[in-house]
DNA sequence: GCCAACGTTGGC
DNA sequence: GCCAACGTTGGC
C-alpha cells in the first residue's frame, strides 16, 4: 500500500465536508497540475492518505482512503485532467501543524516542506507513521 | 494582502 | 525547443 498528502484550502472543501460525504467518499477534482494529477493515476484501492488543510489551520487534520480509482474529472471537458474519489477515515486525535513538520529533524524531506505547492503529494512510510503518531493515532 | 516559487502558455 | 510572460499557490 501507498501513502499520500491531499491538500486542500478549507474555505474551498474541509474535511468537515469530507466526512460529511461518509463512506460515498467525493470526487478530488480541480486538480491541473501534472504532478498531482500523475500521483492520483498511480493510486490503488485503498491506498490511505492525509488530509491537509492549507492557509487556514495548515495542518494534517485526518485519514482519507481512496475508494475509486482515476477516472475522468466530472469538473472538465478536458480530458487531461482525472482524479480518484476518497472518504475519510478516522480524524486525528490532534491536527499536526505545518510548524511541527518542519520543526521535526525527522520530515525536512518531506514533499510538504520541499515542494508545498503541489497538491497531491506522495508520502513515505516513515513519514506516515511519524506524522499518524504526531496526530495521536 | 504581499510576494516568492513554481508551473504553464504561447510566440518565435 | 527555448524562454519570457503570465497565472496560481500558499506561507508569511
Amino acid at each position: 500500500m501507498a501513502y499520500w498528502l491531499f491538500k486542500s484550502e478549507p474555505d474551498t472543501w474541509s474535511w468537515e465536508q469530507q466526512v460529511a460525504k461518509g463512506e460515498v467518499g467525493e470526487e478530488w477534482n480541480g486538480v491541473r497540475n501534472y504532478q498531482a494529477r500523475n500521483n492520483m493515476r498511480a493510486m490503488k484501492l485503498g491506498d490511505r492518505g492525509f488530509f491537509y488543510h492549507s492557509n487556514i489551520g495548515k495542518a494534517v487534520v485526518g485519514v482519507v482512503e481512496v475508494c475509486a480509482l482515476s477516472h475522468p474529472d466530472s469538473t472538465t471537458e478536458d480530458p487531461r485532467w482525472d482524479c480518484v474519489d476518497i472518504k475519510a477515515v478516522e480524524p486525528f486525535k490532534r491536527p499536526v501543524t505545518l510548524d511541527e513538520i518542519k520543526a521535526d529533524p525527522r520530515l525536512t524531506d518531506m514533499v510538504l516542506v520541499k515542494n508545498s505547492r503541489l497538491s497531491v503529494q506522495p508520502v513515505t512510510e516513515e513519514e506516515w507513521g511519524i506524522i499518524r503518531a504526531l496526530g495521536g493515532l
